[in-house]
DNA sequence: ACACCTTCGTTCGAATTTGAACAATAGGAG
DNA sequence: CTCCTATTGTTCAAATTCGAACGAAGGTGT
């Protein structure tokens, strides 16, 4: 009976081709920790966006990387990578954030296919009145749990993962 | 203009009541390898676990914990718990997973309302069919890549973080 | 110019997720 | 025992997600 993707304490003595390395204590530790720290943190950032700024996260966070790029516009594919999104997922946000008038859709003019997504005024305002409860949170529930040396593990070692999984996937 | 939960380079000057204290550098890279990580990393397990062994990420989780607990059994709103989902997602989790035949319910004799969830011969296979697969990915993608030290701090850090926000919950 | 393969964003249907409402039961205070 | 409140798991409608299929263009090699 492995574990989630250990093996507790007996490992299947003979089920697959190959018998995988199962994962140790400390491995298996750090994995559900991972788990179990995204999915709560998820959860509490996801309720706390939408009471007070009736947003979900992913539509935040569209805003967000809108907001930081060069013009306050992106292609909607970039976007889409950016957010790990799927595209047909993106499509049908924008289509939400520009009902409620804080997104917009601009052609490209270098390529007829291009759509840019833009921060309108009202999405910039939108965001500049939501980021602080939310970046409020984020710091109470993460940041300020973590010494300034775990966070750079953090930022180190999954950065580290992030660019591997990037690579991966340009395949 | 706020970036995902910080100021990139010009914190709005007054926009809300209390000025927050927004996440400089190293916490902002820590934030967003975290939650690019983990985008990355579900959107891979999950693509893995469909095609090798049918399942979602979702229900080889609820298969695990089955397994390791003790009777291959736990009460709905436990499992729920462990899962860090809503009550009404593992309902219909397992009512899917009864009707492949890897998981059934049997009552509660101590309280009428109970539902035990139970691991079936059948999942119990398909777990030990599946894990090796899973295990590996896991590995590959992210255990492997992270040192001894890296992977300590993971589970301390993020296990700190767990725990408050379990507590916090229980509220 | 011509075929050929890739990329772009959308549409479509199916699967999943969530919160609120609900009925039934448990558990404790008086 | 009798209210009163909390808990349990399900049902329901609504929102969101994804992958596959698509039509339309881009880009390349010949």
């Amino acid at each position: 009976m492995p574990s989630t993707s250990s093996a507790p304490s007996a490992p299947p003595s003979a089920a697959s081709p190959y018998e995988p390395r199962w994962l140790d204590e400390e491995e298996m530790a750090a994995w559900r920790s991972f788990v179990t720290a995204s999915n709560l943190l998820n959860r509490r950032l996801e309720r706390q966006l939408k009471e007070e700024s009736g947003l979900s996260h992913t539509q935040y966070e569209i805003l967000v990387h809108l907001s930081a790029a060069p013009a306050g516009s992106l292609r909607m594919t970039e976007l889409a990578d950016i957010l790990v999104t799927s595209k047909s997922g993106l499509t049908y946000q924008v289509t939400q954030l520009e009902k409620m008038g804080l997104v917009g859709r601009r052609s490209c003019p270098s390529d007829v296919r291009g759509v840019f997504a833009e921060l309108t005024e009202q999405g910039s305002e939108m965001l500049r009145e939501a980021a602080p409860g939310h970046v409020a949170l984020v710091r109470e529930l993460l940041i300020d749990v973590l010494t300034r040396e775990q966070l750079a593990v953090l930022a180190d070692g999954l950065g580290q993962v992030s660019a591997r999984l990037r690579l991966d996937d340009a395949l």
